[in-house]
DNA sequence: TGTACATCAGTGAACGCGCGTTCACTGATGTAC
DNA sequence: TGTACATCAGTGAACGCGCGTTCACTGATGTAC
């Protein structure tokens, strides 16, 4: 039952997406390898022949996952009209809709945590997506010195994920809702603080 | 071998105590009744005449890490001079310390995002510790409006938990400093803004 | 206060189960001539 | 372009292992009289 050389490629992506997705919706000890690979219309078996390891998957699934996020986040705001790029970001981030789909939603705030006391190749994806979001919220700091503004993106980026996980932890809506509204209106304060000229 | 009452609950009290500091440490999934029960000094059979499940050690573990974590946040907050409460508890959480012994930190930051998927005993639990924290902090801005205060303090809070676990994701130490210290100083900011008098 | 018996905290073997990983096998694809 | 053979993607059974939970047992504690 040898495969070609583009369907075999085409089953690695998709064992990496349907990874990204089962991965964010229960946690990476939450899904075993042969769930997984049934998701993906396989048997566990076969996996084997396009990864050394879980882990291996798992960091490629942090990486593919965050690449969305990132793509979506940066191009949205990007795309705002001017100096509303934060508010923008901020918004879609902390929306309900990405709190109640955490499976299509930022890696960093489903599987953060445990992903701290995995491997290296696993941190190192999930870093770089840290990174790359905090670019794309730097880039709508354009009135701020480029250190000052690389500072306040990794604080709002680090609260934006810190919102987002406690807004679904909490079972209570409306406290919940209560938690992304804050986080938006004052992470977006935060970055409107004038510059300390000192 | 029957135990005293007052033996078996102090039993009892170490399970809690060593499995809340394991957990932290492990992660829910990462470590097992047995092996938690060696931890202390215990052989795993006996661990249901004690708690009816694992879920069920996870929500009082969870309990009992935050109580602690509230507490000495608070505490440190509330001694501290006039007006530097909020400026003493965010350099006692986003603290390098705090972020390189997760064991005996906040559980939230350890496994939130963890715990979103667990039952509802647990997060019950882990809401009161993160409420008691925004009340802790709430204390520390005594300038504005109640209404006002709350919002600034869960996204204080929420701010401080999504630091905390970036910081222990990235390997980078630089880096993980940096986004320590970015938060620490812009949590602080974000507190001072003067309330709009909408 | 002393005795007889019930209770139950803690032990260690055992349960069924799902995990990550390995392997012999199949048969279509890729390659060498 | 056609043929012979090597390769390897995918299958499904099997591996050893650790998991949460159960249970028969032990013997000190608690209770009833």
């Amino acid at each position: 039952m040898r495969r070609s050389r583009e369907e075999a490629a085409e089953t690695r992506r998709r064992i990496v997406e349907t990874a990204a997705t089962q991965f964010r919706a229960h946690g990476v000890a939450g899904i075993g390898i042969a769930d997984l690979m049934a998701e993906a219309n396989l048997t566990h078996g076969g996996f084997y022949r396009h990864f050394e390891s879980k882990d291996q998957l798992v960091a490629e699934a942090c990486r593919h996952a965050l690449n969305q996020t990132t793509e979506d986040i940066a191009t949205a705001a990007d795309r705002a009209p001017d100096g509303r790029g934060l508010e923008t970001a901020l918004r879609r981030y902390l929306h309900p809709l990405h709190r109640d789909v955490p499976e299509k939603g930022c890696a960093l705030a489903a599987i953060g945590s445990e992903v701290t006391r995995g491997d290296t190749a696993a941190r190192a994806a999930m870093t770089e997506g840290f990174l790359s979001l905090v670019e794309a919220v730097r880039r709508q700091l354009p009135d701020l010195s480029p250190a000052e503004a690389e500072q306040r993106a990794l604080a709002v980026v680090a609260g934006m994920i810190g919102s987002l996980t406690m807004a679904r932890l909490v079972p209570d809506k409306d406290l919940s809702n209560r938690i992304l509204r804050a986080s938006r209106a004052h992470l977006l304060a935060l970055a409107r603080v004038e510059e300390d000229p000192a």
